[in-house]
DNA sequence: TTGCGTGCAAAGGTTTTGCATGGCA
DNA sequence: TGCCATGCAAAACCTTTGCACGCAA
């Protein structure tokens, strides 16, 4: 379902400007901070938009934390796409991202289609928790 | 870390009526309608106050969908206080919310505590992906 | 009487939308 | 030339906060 995809200035920007830091999180404003410093400024409501359509054509994942806090962004490596999927888990304390890779937590998506009939997509799903080092920082602190 | 608490008419009628409905969802404005109906209203800002205090206090649960929409709450029965959550599938298209109450589900938390060093938080954690329906129909279309 | 709880209104922040302009095809 | 993309500004939205008043203890 995605639609025209012109080549634009601020489209080859953004995506090259994403695939830079695989893995790494920005939020809309981080992004605009850093076009507007290069001298070669992105209107907001571009970036929104843009970011948007590759969210939906899955070459961008998109992650909610808190109402009031910004989105983050993170752009999906091509070995990604349609192949190896990869689930993450985001630290609530530190916000760190992990990358889990592992074939038993990927059989949870089997879990819930075949028991629950809910067809799990890995690229908007995020676990959400604490890290070993928060996890531990959490146990002295009580 | 709870203040303190004191019974005014707000906070009863408030834990009142989250009481009648354990495990569905509401949201503020969800809340402030019901008791503007009633002829009994409740200000906005104080029912987010005294939402905060019992998430704080883990009688309620507060979930983060999307940006912009609102925040769901939850009550959480007597007996599920201290550990007994439950994990939430989000339909993607029409934003059904499935509850999951499957013991082999809760076990991707114990998976990823031994395995990832992960502590996953089920409160915040949200599947993404299809439900049955919506799914069948992709499947028709696509 | 003391001090928290309440409610209104305004502020704060993110995200979306309307509309005229500019650029790709 | 046609149409999408852009960008500015304003709107829409949820949530938080300031402040005066009311009510529980």
């Amino acid at each position: 379902m995605e639609k025209t995809n012109y080549k634009t200035r601020q489209n080859t920007a953004l995506l090259d400007y994403l695939r830079t830091m695989p893995g790494k999180h920005v939020t809309v404003s981080d992004i605009c901070r850093h076009f507007a410093a290069c001298g070669d400024p992105i209107g907001t409501a571009t970036v929104y938009r843009r970011l948007e359509q590759m969210v939906d054509a899955g070459v961008v994942n998109k992650y909610v934390l808190d109402p009031g806090s910004p989105a983050c962004f993170e752009y999906v490596p091509a070995q990604a796409h349609g192949g190896e999927v990869c689930y993450h888990c985001k630290c609530e304390q530190c916000g760190r991202l992990i990358h889990l890779h592992c074939e038993e937590v990927r059989e949870i998506g089997e879990h819930l289609r075949t028991h629950h009939a809910f067809t799990l997509d890995p690229r908007r799903t995020v676990f959400y928790g604490l890290c070993a080092d928060c996890a531990a920082q959490a146990e002295r602190e009580g």
